[in-house]
DNA sequence: TGCGCATATGTCGTCAGGTGACATATGTTG
DNA sequence: CAACATATGTCACCTGACGACATATGCGCA
């Protein structure tokens, strides 16, 4: 199936949306939040992931609302989002702890120069 | 300075490099092994990023080996590069964790298989 | 009264980066 | 000698993020 890796702003999206439903313009400044003010997301990708999570099931539409004679949709996770964010979440993590791993590893052994040395050119 | 958030595939890249430095085909074979066999990495791919990484001066070429009347280039993680690393593995882990906690705050009113009860009103 | 700002939803053109297919060449193994 | 691992490289295509713009309401304040 090797389905595309998610990318960072749709995992936060989801991310936003895990522990309670919300729209749109809330769901960035979750964003905001979670992301410690780093990370901003534009609506130009926010409504064009919100519709492409939804066509692919990962969210649904909590309910809809009239505020101030608009229209508002309230996102929520659904149960296959809340999986896939889970499996994302962790291999992000693991792949994050490798990453520290191998730096780390590197550090330790400072300027060791690397085991296979100049060999022809 | 707002530099695009780094995908995992770079990360691995870089990743893959942190220990010690890997010519292109040791590379692929070193992320599949990172990502547990998950992930392949194709030449396009590889290719392309490391022409990519080495202009953002994030890879440098280690070394260059004539094998097989074959030029092979060794590539090694720059010091911007393994700065860089650091950075974007402290981040990855910030945002897994923060999705895995709000997955478990959510769940802990509802622990135990993920049942499609429909709560939702 | 109206100016600016926060709130709020949405569209569209552009672009970076990843994917997949293809090309090419050597060494190894059955 | 066929198939496969090793090895480097190109290119067309597509997805998804980005940035700019459009539009509308409520509210504070000058």
């Amino acid at each position: 199936m090797t389905q595309r890796v998610m990318q960072e702003p749709t995992l936060l999206l989801l991310t936003a949306l895990a522990d309670e439903p919300r729209h749109g313009y809330a769901i960035t400044q979750e964003i905001r939040k979670i992301s410690d003010g780093q990370v901003t997301m534009r609506t130009g990708t926010l409504y064009g992931a919100l519709e492409r999570l939804l066509k692919q099931g990962l969210i649904e539409v909590h309910r809809e609302e009239v505020v101030d004679g608009r229209l508002r949709r309230v996102y929520t996770l659904s149960d296959t989002g809340r999986e896939r964010l889970e499996a994302e979440a962790e291999r992000l993590a693991a792949t994050a702890r490798e990453a520290s791993r191998r730096l780390g590893a590197f550090s330790s052994q400072a300027t060791g120069s690397p085991r296979t040395s100049a060999a022809t050119a």
